[in-house]
Formats: C-alpha cells, sequence, structure tokens
DNA sequence: TTAGGTTTGTGATCTAGGTTACTGTAAAAC
DNA sequence: GTTTTACAGTAACCTAGATCACAAACCTAA
C-alpha cells in the first residue's frame, strides 16, 4: 500500500495526512465485476482508488440503467462522499469494471481531515468539480447526441479504462449501459463493421479505427 | 441585507462568518431574465441567493440549450464555485428567472472560509450535494422520461419556483428549456388542455390541475 | 386603420430508435 | 458426441418526436 499510496496521492496530500491515511484507511482488492455499493445503501467509508476502475450507474423505477461516468485511478466518488457526509442513502450503483484496489477510509476521518488539511480539502473539491463536470457530459451526451456517437464514445472509453483494444462485453451489456435494447446495438455495431471501424466477434469486440 | 442574511443563514453559520459576510459580501438586485454568467465566462465571486430563482442552463457546440435545474433561496452554484477554486471557465449558463437578490462574495474568502468556519464547510458540501443530486435527477429526466412528463415537470417546477399557477412564457421559450422544438410542445400543450389539466393563452398558461 | 411582426394551431411527412419475431451459430453442459 | 443455452444477425413493423409548411389570431407601431 505504501508505495502506491505515495506515488499517487503524494503531490496533493501533506506528509501527516498520508500517515493518518496508512494508518486509519484499509487496503482492499476487489475482482472486475463486483458491486461496491447499490442504491439505496448507506455508507459509512468512502474509497481512495489507487488501481483499476469503477463504472457508476443509475437506475430508474423500472429497473433500466444508465452509465453515468467511470472512476479512475486517484480518484474518488463524492456522491458516495455526499452521503456519508450527509447521511443519505446512496442514488447510484459502483460495481467495478476491472480488478480495482482502494484505500477505504472512514467517514468520521474524512470529516476531521476536511478541517485540518488543505491538501485534503482541495483533493476533495476537485473531486467533486470532476464528478460534477463529468455528469454534465453525461446530459450532454444523452440530451444532444445520436446512440451512433453514443456507442463510438462508450467503446472508446471503456477501451481506455480497461486499457485494451478489445471490448470483452455482450451487445446485451452494452445495451444496458446505455439504456437502450440488444437488437439496436448489434445493428449500430454492425454498421461500424461495415465502416471498417471496428471487428465483432462472439463476446468480445476489436477496435480497429475510432 | 441584515435581517435576510440572518434569517436565511443564521441557522447554519456562525456569528464570526455572518459578520464577515456582511462586511465582504456586495449586496445585488437583478431583475428577471437577466444573464449573470454565461459560458467561457471566468468567475471572482460566488452568490449567496437571498431571495427569487436563479435557472442554470448548459448548451451544446450548436447553440441548443437545455435547462438543468433551478437555484432557490439560500442557495449557491457549486459549478460557479468549482469554476472559481480551479480558475477554469464557467461552463454552464447563469440567467435570473424572478427578480432576485444576492449577496455575492469574493472567491479568496471563500476559500479561506472553508478552513476557518465549519458551517461554511457543511453549506458548501451541501450544496455540492443537491447540485449532484439534482444533475441526477436531469439525467433521470432525460434517459428515463417520454416529453410528455418532462412538460408536466416542468411546468410544475417553474409554477412553484416563480410561485405563480400562471406560467408567463411563449411555447418557444419552453421549447429551448426542454430543448425540443415549438410545435411540439404546442402539440403536447394542446393534448394537456383537452385534459383539463391547464388553459392555453397567448404569452401565458394558467395550471389548472397538474 | 393598416402593415408587420409574433405567437399559436395543425396537417403532412420523415427518421431514429424501439419492439417483435425468427434464424443461425458458437460455446458450454451433459 | 448430442443437447441446451447464450449470443448475434436481420427483417418487418411501430412510435415519439422532429421537421416543414402554412394559416389564423393577436399585438404593436405608424
Amino acid at each position: 500500500m505504501e508505495s502506491e499510496l505515495y506515488n499517487i496521492f503524494g503531490n496533493h496530500f501533506e506528509q501527516p495526512l498520508l500517515e493518518e491515511i496508512r494508518s486509519v484507511g484499509k487496503l482492499v482488492q476487489y475482482p472486475a465485476g463486483e458491486m461496491l455499493m447499490d442504491i439505496g445503501n448507506y455508507v459509512r467509508s468512502m474509497p481512495l482508488l489507487l488501481s483499476g476502475a469503477i463504472k457508476i450507474l443509475r437506475e430508474d423505477d423500472d429497473g433500466d440503467e444508465l452509465l453515468l461516468y467511470y472512476l479512475e485511478q486517484g480518484e474518488t466518488c463524492s456522491v458516495t462522499m455526499a452521503c456519508c457526509l450527509g447521511q443519505t442513502k446512496s442514488e447510484i450503483r459502483a460495481i467495478t469494471e476491472t480488478e480495482a484496489k482502494m484505500i477505504m477510509v472512514p467517514v468520521q476521518k474524512m470529516e476531521e481531515w476536511l478541517a485540518k488539511y488543505k491538501g485534503w480539502r482541495n483533493y476533495v473539491f476537485d473531486s467533486y468539480h470532476s464528478r460534477l463536470n463529468e455528469l454534465m457530459q453525461t446530459v450532454d451526451s444523452i440530451a444532444f447526441k445520436n446512440l451512433d456517437q453514443r456507442l463510438v464514445d462508450y467503446l472508446i472509453k471503456k477501451s481506455e479504462v480497461t486499457n485494451d483494444k478489445c471490448i470483452r462485453s455482450t451487445h446485451q451489456e452494452i445495451a444496458y449501459d446505455l439504456h437502450t435494447s440488444r437488437v439496436v446495438v448489434s445493428r449500430l455495431l454492425k454498421k461500424l463493421e461495415k465502416m471498417k471501424k471496428l471487428t465483432l466477434h462472439r463476446n468480445h469486440i476489436e477496435l480497429v479505427d475510432l
């Protein structure tokens, strides 16, 4: 935990803060596809992501999902933090997209550190800021873009966070994230294949030129 | 300014913080329809809204707008704050929905107070939290609801913030906020009128039973 | 009063995407 | 091996909402 913690957060956090994190934080590791939090859960600790990626989803009344954004190395979930501080239930679902290693910090400390460390305060604010901007991007995407473009964006982003030119998902899984139907995804993917932008296989998609 | 400041923020802020706000804050008042901030602007101070309502809009590359949410009494614009602290340009447009009175606080103070006052910290975090939740509502709305429902929600919300059963907008203006076309709005409104939920007039709409 | 702009109503047509239905095929289970 | 299940391809059809076109009603200014 030492080296990763220092590599990733050393520039932002004061020495004593790093020490505190080391002593109270709990290092945990999850495989891909693990649900870290669900809608309605209460939250008592916050993750500082050391490696891997986490996807954040929203669900409507009918159980339809929509991918909001990914968390990556060095980031944390502001929505979670907001829930912690506000003592309210989670409004989102968090699932590891890849294997992920993180430090869990109890909520009381988080608050204490806000008063104590400028580095922590800046980190938390930057984090909120990033999440707000990402949510606005998401709004832009669903409000202003058509599905063709959203699909392309999705594939590129997913390829980035998994660090893999090959998207290991079924069309159905993609459809869930984009909140559309499998048939539509298959159709659009086939169109992209005809444009030589990717090649389709069972259970995976090879990105060629997106 | 005194009485309003104390009435609205007295419960959340420490006495010395209230004093500071009173001494460095600038009281300003705008009529309805005033643009307070535009996309690309730099921000040097933050509003604490004493009365009235402000609408926050997002715009895409083609200049198409979309209403994100309203700010109301006692609230502040986190996106603005994020821009202040991050020294980045505004990603949103803010327009007074009604006549609005607010205290403008310079950005340096805001940061100073974060370290100094727990009340301020809580306020700022609650504010971020509210904005995140509101943005998620907006995402839900455009991702999961059809236009009929969004229009009804819009009319109800607008009636709330203006505190007026009568919506003083043209169909075109509503269409801008919902990011659709005037023709579609007229059609849906006519449908609602036939369902006896409202009555239509030139330049205004009377809500009857929504 | 008239002219010109603005707002609203409505029919006709178009399109992205949703839905249903059925097929072939790869992979897994037996 | 054979059977079963999950995944993908594709045609046919449907619908919400977008777009175009035009007319009527109203409002303002000269």
